[in-house]
DNA sequence: TTGAAAGCGGTACCAT
DNA sequence: ATGGTACCGCTTTCAA
């Protein structure tokens, strides 16, 4: 059943059938009227490539992540993919994992099905030494980034500002007493960069040296961070609290902490499900997903349309306080 | 740049152009060499449009879950997008919600975008109801569905045996003396009859008579099930175990427990990063994502080849044991 | 081994 | 308001 059978049956030309099918104005109630009675008789579907061949487009956006199985990156596609599809997109995912030459073969494979724009969830994208396969991707299409930042033509991001976060975070510790203060990071994304820098740029203010001992690098697990911190127990490394870049890393921490009894205030970055779910309740920072996703969308929908958007909008970020920011002493 | 420009730039037809972007042996190794020398040189990518209206596929399929941001589906998402991208297929991900309205409807989204299959994650696409939007789609393009059961005429299932696990546990559990055992639930789809059942099985095998008000139906969330449980303990309703249809609730019921100092056991399902990250850790069922999706894509590509594939593939679930089963008294 | 040409099913411009 | 038709870019059959 193709436009032709509707033509025929309805006794109207293809064109007509088109128009209507496309909500043109210039066509007859009488005969929009008959030709949508043969469409709905006949469940009649406008076949989606040819008209994708005609338009150039069959509006799906690509979207970009190194793993869904991430509860973050979980949320932040959920989100994205509703937004989309309300403004009558589809998502076309595409889980890369870590390495670079996957997430650039995979960015070809998205452009390689002319999606409309390229959405990429998180900072893992941005590679300092080299961006030249997100430069050649927003030669095709936009280029839309949460929670990275990515400075090129045609290319926009949207995210959050979890420098100040962290700098916050840190201030507000350092404020309740504390001194030394751990710091656990996985990655050394952007935002991995940006909250280090928060957690140096507050711990100078407070004019406290920073000791590399408690800046440290941990696997990107619960039972990696784990260890590392029993570790640093171990060793007799003193620190009053602890701030995770991730919820996980916090989570391990605090288990490391709850074997030995320990409270000390820690507080993650995230606010995932496991910050709600662990015990004690994990103090977290929100980084807005709910309020970075739909404006991402927003701004592309509307780029995609023909305005103007500008090439970043920064959103602040939230703490969630839980159990772990005030110990009872 | 189509086909007709490398045609043209190379010295051959479109048609010789074609047999070698689709691999076809009847092409001279010379004319390939500078076909394809051209192809690279001029950076040319066929357009996925006109060989979809050709060929009426563009290597789509669409998953179809209620929800990403939940680790259950998010996890399946991950393990079946890999899974098809390595069988050359593109993931087009749709995210439901609950009502049955919006399954049809973007089951419908799917199908007119032309997916070579739908894969239905969770068994929540299954009304006990009507099951007419799955039929209809099935005329349509094979469905396949992991960890849920329709039979239906082009319908495949790839499920876990949730309901002899949750037997098992609850056997183990009387086995370790217990007689109270509180169910949790949030919904009754398939998968959640099928535990229910199950539970009642155990227990009339194990001679117990069950106490309505052990099985219980909260809300999914840490927060609706901790305070269902707590209300419980305060109208002094008595158990010695809990098992929970999924992490979430088991862990609210954790929370409950552990304000209250008791500690009985406790068993989740769904085996979630949650189980792992709460304290005391949570004994879970791990309902085998890893075979399931795996083999659910695996059959499907082979199906959309031309080969038969069963109709119905079982699994056996398998027990994480965790800090919450055998508690030191 | 290669080429010519007929679809595939729409959209949109140009007439009428 | 409606119809005729060129065009989008590829695959594939048939001939040579």
């Amino acid at each position: 059943m193709n436009i032709y059978d509707i033509a025929k049956r309805s006794g109207f030309s293809i064109a007509t059938v088109s128009r209507v099918l496309n909500g043109s104005p210039n066509v007859s109630p009488k005969t929009r009227g008959k030709i949508l009675d043969v469409i709905r008789r006949e469940d009649y579907t406008p076949n989606v490539f040819a008209r994708g061949l005609g338009l150039n487009t069959m509006r799906m956006v690509g979207i970009l992540c190194t793993d869904v199985s991430d509860t973050y990156y979980a949320k932040a596609v959920s989100l994205v993919e509703n937004c989309l599809r309300q403004k009558g997109f589809d998502a076309l995912l595409c889980c890369t994992g870590s390495g670079v030459d996957r997430k650039k073969k995979y960015l070809d494979v998205l452009l390689a099905k002319r999606v409309d724009a390229v959405l990429l969830i998180g900072s893992a994208f941005q590679e300092d030494t080299d961006n030249s396969h997100i430069a050649s991707a927003a030669q095709q299409v936009p280029v839309m980034i949460i929670n990275g930042l990515v400075e090129l033509p045609n290319t926009y991001c949207v995210l959050c500002d979890e420098g100040t976060a962290a700098y916050e975070n840190i201030s507000l510790l350092c404020d309740m007493g504390c001194r030394r203060i751990l710091y656990l990071y996985d990655v050394l994304t952007y935002s991995g960069c940006v909250k280090i820098e928060g957690y140096k740029k507050a711990l100078t203010d407070w004019k406290i040296t920073p000791d590399p001992l408690l800046m440290l690098r941990v696997p990107k697990s619960i039972e990696g961070a784990k260890a590392a911190v029993e570790k640093l127990l171990s060793n007799a490394v003193e620190f009053d609290a602890v701030m995770a870049s991730e919820d996980l890393l916090a989570v391990g921490a605090l288990k490391a902490l709850t074997a030995r009894e320990m409270r000390v205030p820690v507080i993650g970055f995230n606010n995932s499900v496991i910050a709600e779910a662990c015990t004690p309740s994990l103090t977290s920072v929100d980084n807005r997903l709910e309020t970075l996703c739909p404006t991402a969308v927003d701004l592309l929908v509307r780029l995609l349309s023909g305005e103007e958007i500008p090439k970043k909008v920064m959103v602040p970020a939230q703490l969630v306080e839980r159990d772990t920011l005030h110990i009872a002493t």
